[in-house]
DNA sequence: GGTATGCGATACCTTCTGAGCATGACAGCC
DNA sequence: GGCTGTCATGCTCAGAAGGTATCGCATACC
C-alpha cells in the first residue's frame, strides 16, 4: 500500500464517482479503477459498492475513510515539521544544567525560544561539570549551561549574561537590614561557599574577588551546589555569594542584599556547544539567547540597583 | 511523498547505514541511496549526515523519524481495522431508537455485541417510526428497533424478543399491593395508552389483548411514549400496560405488577433493517442479537414469574 | 420501447520511474 | 600505500503506472 492508494481513495469516497474523482486527481479513469482495486485485493476486503450511478462505501470503506483521512494529515504535518526542523524551528535539544541560573536566567531564556518557535521542546539534564562536558563529546547533550568554563578542545563556551552578585544572610543577621553592602564588609563573616567538585567554577571566582578587597573569606562549610548553600545558611550564621538567579530560590529566613562594588563583580552565564554543531535548532535557539540575554540583564540590574541603573552611560 | 520514501527513511535511520539498510529492505543500496535524496529534496532538508562510516541524523531527520513511525504505525492500524470491518469486526452502527426497550433489551444487546467485537460503536438515534422508516430508506441508519410494524417493500422486520408485560399502577392503587393481577382486572380502571401517532403500535396492542379478554380500555389518556405514560400514573389513579423493558425506568410512586396471563400477554422487540443490506457490521450484530436474545427473555421471565418460570417445558 | 447517457471494468499500448549493476570518490585503517 | 567500507552517480532495463479505446450495464428520457 502506498499513499498514493489513500489518496486516490479518500477522493473517490469524497466524489462517490471515479470518473469525476480521476479528474480532480488529474488522471484518467481506468488507472483510478485500477488503483481503488489494489487497494480493495490488498485489504482483501470491498472499499465501495458499485452502483449504476457511481460508488458508495461500504461499512469498510467508511471505517479506512476516517484512517486514511488521518494518516494523510499526519504525512502532511510530518512533512511541515520536517521542513521547518529543517531551518531550526521544530524540534528537541537536549540541554545540561547546572547550578543556580536554572532558577533565573535560563527559564526566561528558554521561554523566549519557545515564543519564536512553539514547535521546539528541550529535554533538562541535570550534571555536574565533568558530566556536561562528557555529554556533549558524546552528543548525548548539544548544550549545557555553567558558570566558568576552561577552554575543551572540539567544544565552544560562550558568556551568554553577565549576572549581579548578592549576599545571601540569614535574615538576623546584622548586615540583612541593610539594603546594600560592600564585599569588604564580609570581611570576618564565616561564609559558605559552592560548587565542590571540578574547577575552575563559581567557588574560584568568589576567593577571586574577596582577594582584590583585600581578605581571604572564612569558610564555615564547602557545598555542593548553591540550593545546599541557601539551605545552609539559614540555619548559621553564615553567610553566602550568589548570583542573581538564585533570588528565585524563596528560603524562609534568608535574605538576599546587593553588592555595591558593581560592575566588578558580576559572574557570567557560560553556554558551553560543539564547535562545529551543524543543528539549526540549536543555532536559533543560540540567536534567541543573544538577543534575548540583555533584557534579561537590564531586569537583573533594574532590580538590583532600581530603575536608573539598568541602562548605564 | 510515499509510503516507500518513510519505510525506507525510518530503516536506514535505525541502521544508521544506508548498505545495511538496503539488505533489510531487500534492495541494493544505489536505490535507496536515491530515496532517500528524493526526500530530502522534497522536504528541502538534510535528514541525515554522511560520515565516513555511514550516515546520521540531522535534527530534521530525528524529528521525521518520529512522525514516520506514527504514520507507518497508524497505516498499519488502518490496515487491520479495514481488514476487520470487511468481516463485521469492527466499523459503526446508526442506529434509530424508540419507546420502551431502550432502558432494559437494547442496551444488553448491544453490551453483548462490544463485548464480541470491542471495536464496533453504535450511533443511536431517537426517532418516532415513520422516521425510522424514512432514514432506512435514505441509508442514514441500517437499523431501528421498535414494537410493532406493519410490512414496507424494501424494509424487512424481525422479532427478536417476547418481553412479558407489567401493569404499571400508583403505589396507592389497590391493586399494587398484589404479587400479580389478571389483565381483567383493569376493567373499568382507567388506562393511559401510548405511543400516538403511526400506526399500528404498542396502543393497538393493548386495546386487542384487552378486547380479548372481554373489555374495553376506559382511557384517561393517550401520550407520545412510555415515559411519558409512567410520568402521569404516578399523579394519577390511572394504570398503564407495560413491556417488562420499562421496569428499569424507576419512578417515585409507581409499581411494576405483573400480568398473570402470559404467555398470551406479552409484546415483541423488532429490528428494522433493509432487505439487502451487505453491511457485515450489521450481519454480525444481527447474529449477535439473535443469540443474547433468548437469555434476555428468560432473564426477564425469572424476574416476572419466579426462576422455575423461566424455562417452561 | 428504443435511444442516449453516464457509469465502472477491461484490453492493450505507452511512458516513465524505480531497481540493479558497475563504478567513482572519499575517508579511515592496518 | 593499498585495503576496506562508505555513499554517490551513470547507465540499462523491467515493470509498474498512466493513457486510449472500448465494452457491458444500468438508468433516464423521449
Amino acid at each position: 500500500m502506498e499513499l498514493r492508494h489513500l489518496r486516490s481513495f479518500v477522493v473517490v469516497a469524497e466524489e462517490g464517482n471515479i470518473t469525476r474523482a480521476a479528474q480532480r486527481l488529474h488522471i484518467s479513469q481506468p488507472p483510478l479503477t485500477r488503483q481503488i482495486q489494489q487497494l480493495e485485493a490488498e485489504l482483501d476486503t470491498a472499499l465501495f459498492e458499485r452502483t449504476s450511478r457511481g460508488v458508495e462505501l461500504t461499512d469498510a470503506g467508511r471505517v479506512l475513510l476516517e484512517d486514511a483521512r488521518q494518516v494523510l494529515r499526519d504525512v502532511e504535518h510530518a512533512e511541515g515539521r520536517a521542513r521547518r526542523a529543517g531551518e531550526g524551528h521544530a524540534g528537541t535539544l537536549e540541554i545540561g544544567l547546572f547550578g543556580t541560573a536554572i532558577f533565573g536566567a535560563i527559564p526566561m531564556l528558554l521561554r523566549a525560544h519557545r515564543e519564536r518557535f512553539p514547535e521546539v521542546s528541550f529535554k533538562l539534564h541535570n550534571m555536574v561539570k565533568e558530566e556536561q562536558i562528557e555529554a556533549l563529546k558524546q552528543d548525548r547533550i548539544s548544550l549545557a549551561f555553567n558558570r566558568l568554563m576552561r577552554p575543551v578542545p572540539g567544544l565552544v563556551s560562550e558568556v551568554l549574561l553577565s549576572e549581579p552578585l548578592l549576599v545571601a544572610l540569614p535574615a538576623e543577621h546584622p548586615l540583612a537590614a541593610r539594603p546594600a553592602v560592600h564585599l569588604a564588609d564580609l570581611d570576618g563573616v564565616p561564609m559558605v561557599l559552592f560548587p565542590t567538585g571540578y574547577r575552575p567554577s563559581f567557588i574560584d571566582r568568589v576567593q577571586d574577588m574577596c582577594a582584590r578587597v583585600g581578605f581571604t573569606p572564612t569558610v564555615q562549610a564547602e557545598v555542593a551546589d548553591v540550593v545546599h548553600g541557601i539551605a545552609m545558611i539559614a540555619t548559621s550564621g553564615a553567610a553566602c555569594l550568589v548570583p542573581f538567579s538564585a533570588t528565585n530560590l524563596h528560603v524562609p529566613g534568608v535574605r538576599y542584599v546587593p553588592l555595591l562594588d558593581e560592575p566588578a563583580l558580576q559572574v557570567g552565564l557560560c553556554c558551553i556547544t560543539r564547535d562545529s554543531d551543524p543543528s539549526p535548532v540549536l543555532a536559533e535557539l543560540l540567536r534567541t539567547m543573544r538577543t534575548t540575554a540583555p533584557h534579561i540583564r537590564a531586569h537583573q540590574l533594574a532590580q538590583v540597583r532600581g530603575p536608573e541603573a539598568a541602562f548605564p552611560r
